[in-house]
DNA sequence: CTGAAAGCGCTTACAG
DNA sequence: CTGAAAGCGCTTACAG
C-alpha cells in the first residue's frame, strides 16, 4: 500500500487536504464530527507525516549535526548519549559524524551535515585540528555551533568544556603530595586547546611544588596510541627514572601499568600511574588506576541544551560553561599508607 | 546572505532555474560558456544544494536508520563505525537511535525512524525484546530491514549473524581441555536468538565432553551488569565450587576476575575465567583475559552492504550471511603449561 | 467551518 | 541548447 498521504485521507473522505492537515495538527476550528472520521482513518491507516515535506516548506529539519573524534572513545559515547537525551526530548533529531581524529574527514563530515541542512551543530575537534576556518564559514551562513569538550579558541560561539587545567594540576599535586618527585607525562597535541591545559596544570603543580620541570619527562603523543612499550622502555631507561606516570587516557596508563609489571616494576611504590576519563575498568584492575572522571553524559547534555535553545529562541549570546572533573584516587597512585 | 538557492543563481546570470539545475548536475546539454559561469558563481556563492527539497521530490532521503542497543557497548560502537564507512561510501547518511537496551524505547526508535522517512534499516534489538510485530508493520511499509548480531528469527528479512553457537561450544571445550569439569556461565536473556545459542553451546560441549550439565552453574542476566559481587559470593558458596566463569562479557569476566581475587582465589589455577568481545584491555589485566573475538566492524559493514545493494537493486531477497568469531586464548583460562 | 492557491527548492518530461 | 510547467507532501494566509 505504500505510505499515506494527507491528500489519500482527503480523498477517501471527500474533504480537501487544507481540512485533513487542519485535523491532524488539532486545530480548533474543524467540525468535530469531520475532525472524528480524519483522526480515525489516519490512525486505522497508520498515517505518519512526511515529515521531509514539513522541513522543506519550514526552512528548517529538527535535526541536529554532531561531529565527535570517535564513537569508540567512551567519552564521546557517552556525551553522544547526553546529546540525544536532550534532542529528542526537545524534538530534535541528531546526525553523527565521526572524523575519525583526521582534519581532512572532519571538513567533509562539516559539508555533509550542511548539505542535509542541519538547524545547528554540536562539535568536538579532531586530534588533527589545528586551524578553524572551516567552522566560520558554518557561522557565516547561520548556523549555530556550540563546542564542547574538545574547543576552539579564537572563534564567537558558545562552548561547553571541562576544567582540564584545574583538575591536571590537581592530580599533579597528588602525585606530588604521595611523595613522587620525577613526575612523567603523556602530554596530548599541543594544538589542542585542552592538551595544552592540562600540560600547563601539570607544570604549574610542579612549580608551585618547588620541582623542576624536565622536559625529558614530557612526550607528546595523539589519541591513538602506537607503540607504548617503547615509550615505558624509554622512560625507565633513564637514568633518573620517573617515579610516577600521568597517562594521556585509561587505555594508555593501563597498557602502561601491564609493561611496566611486566619489568619487574611495582606500582604504584616503584612507578605509580595515573589514568585520564574514570572509565569502569579502572577499579577491576591491580592496583586499580586513579583516574580523572568526567561527567560526559553532562558536558554532551548541557551542549546540547544551549543549542537548542538557541535555535528555540533565535538568542545568539555567547555561553560558555564549565563541567568539572573530579580526581578519583585508587591504588594505582596510593604511595603513603595512612 | 542566508543559503543560496538555484533561483539565487538564475537571477543573478539571468537564467532559468531548469538551466542552473541542469548545469550543477553536470547534464551535458547545457552551453558551455552558460555553464561555466553558472558553476562558477555557484562556487564563489558556496552554493550547497537543499538535498531536502530532493529527498521530497525522489521520494527518498538517501538515509539509514540504526538502532543498536547502546553505543557505549565498544561491539556496537564498532559495528556502528563499519556501518557509517559503507553508508558513506554509497552516499548515505546514517542516523542513529539507541534503545538503552530497552524495548519501549526501540519501538519509539523506529516511530522515529519512519517519520525521517529513512529508506531502510540496520537493527540489532534490545536486550528485552521478546515480541516483533513493530517490525512487521515496518516490512508492510516496504521499507527493507537488515538485522545483525542480535536478530530476530522468524521475520523475512536479511541477517547478519557471528556464529554464537559454535564459537560458545568451542570455548567450553578449551576450558574443558584446561582440566576445568565445573563451568559455570552467566547466560544471557533467553528470549535473545543469539543468547540461546550461546548457552546451547556450552551445553552441547559440556555433552559431548561426558560432564554433567549442572543448573545451578547456570545464571540469567541481562547485559546491564549489576551486583556482580553477589554473584560471586554465590559461586564459591557452592559445595562444588565451579573451577571456570564463562561471562557474558568482558566487563563482567574483569570484575569477576577482581572479586575473586581480592577473595583470595588464584585465577586461572582455582577458578578460570572467560570473557566476550575481546575488549583491548583484554591483553592488559592480570592475568591476560581469554575472550572471543568478534569483528564487529565488518558485521555492521556487512549489513550495511546488504541493505545499501538491496536498495540500489530493488533486490529483495534474503540473505544471511555469519562472520566468524576467534576465541582469544590468554592466561585467565591457561591452566596447563606446555 | 472549509476549500483553493501559493510556496518551500529541486528535477525532469515536454515544447520549442 | 533553453524555459515554462508540473509535482514531491505539507502548511497557512486568504476568501468565502
Amino acid at each position: 500500500m505504500g505510505r499515506v498521504t494527507i491528500i489519500d485521507i482527503a480523498r477517501m473522505l471527500g474533504v480537501s487536504k487544507s481540512t485533513v492537515s487542519r485535523a491532524l495538527a488539532g486545530h480548533s476550528d474543524v467540525n468535530s464530527e469531520t475532525r472524528r472520521k480524519i483522526l480515525q482513518l489516519a490512525q486505522k491507516l497508520d498515517y505518519q507525516p512526511n515529515v521531509v515535506a514539513l522541513h522543506l516548506k519550514q526552512q528548517r529539519t529538527n535535526t541536529l549535526g554532531v561531529i565527535i573524534p570517535e564513537t569508540v572513545n567512551r567519552f564521546f559515547a557517552k556525551a553522544v548519549g547526553g546529546i540525544q537525551q536532550v534532542a529528542n526530548q526537545a524534538g530534535y533529531n541528531v546526525i553523527i559524524c565521526q572524523s575519525n581524529e583526521s582534519l581532512a574527514t572532519e571538513k567533509m563530515n562539516l559539508r555533509t551535515l550542511l548539505t542535509n541542512r542541519v538547524d545547528g551543530l554540536l562539535v568536538s575537534v579532531s586530534g588533527e585540528t589545528d586551524h578553524f576556518e572551516h567552522f566560520d564559514m558554518v557561522l557565516k551562513k547561520d548556523i549555530p555551533i556550540v563546542f564542547f569538550d574538545r574547543v576552539v579558541e579564537n572563534i564567537k560561539t558558545s562552548k561547553v568544556v571541562s576544567n582540564n587545567y584545574e583538575i591536571s594540576k590537581e592530580a599533579t599535586l597528588h602525585l606530588v603530595k604521595q611523595g613522587c618527585r620525577r613526575i612523567a607525562i603523556m602530554a596530548g597535541p599541543q594544538h589542542l586547546y585542552n592538551s595544552r591545559n592540562r600540560l600547563k596544570g601539570y607544570m604549574d603543580a610542579l612549580h608551585e611544588s618547588g620541582l623542576e620541570c624536565n622536559e625529558r619527562y614530557i612526550t607528546y603523543t595523539d589519541f591513538r596510541l602506537k607503540k607504548l612499550d617503547e615509550l615505558a622502555r624509554y622512560l625507565v631507561s633513564m637514568k633518573e627514572k620517573p617515579d610516577a606516570i600521568f597517562a594521556i587516557n585509561d587505555m594508555a596508563a593501563l597498557e602502561m601499568m601491564h609493561v611496566l609489571k611486566n619489568m619487574g616494576y611495582r606500582i604504584p611504590e616503584d612507578i605509580a600511574v595515573m589514568g585520564f576519563n574514570n572509565e569502569a575498568i579502572c577499579k577491576f584492575v591491580d592496583p586499580p588506576l586513579t583516574s580523572i572522571d568526567h561527567p560526559a553524559d553532562e558536558i554532551g547534555a548541557t551542549a546540547a541544551t544551549i543549542l537548542v535553545n538557541q535555535l528555540k529562541t533565535g538568542d545568539t549570546s555567547v555561553i560558555e560553561r564549565c563541567i568539572n572533573s573530579r580526581l578519583i584516587i585508587r591504588g594505582s597512585t596510593h604511595r603513603i599508607k595512612n
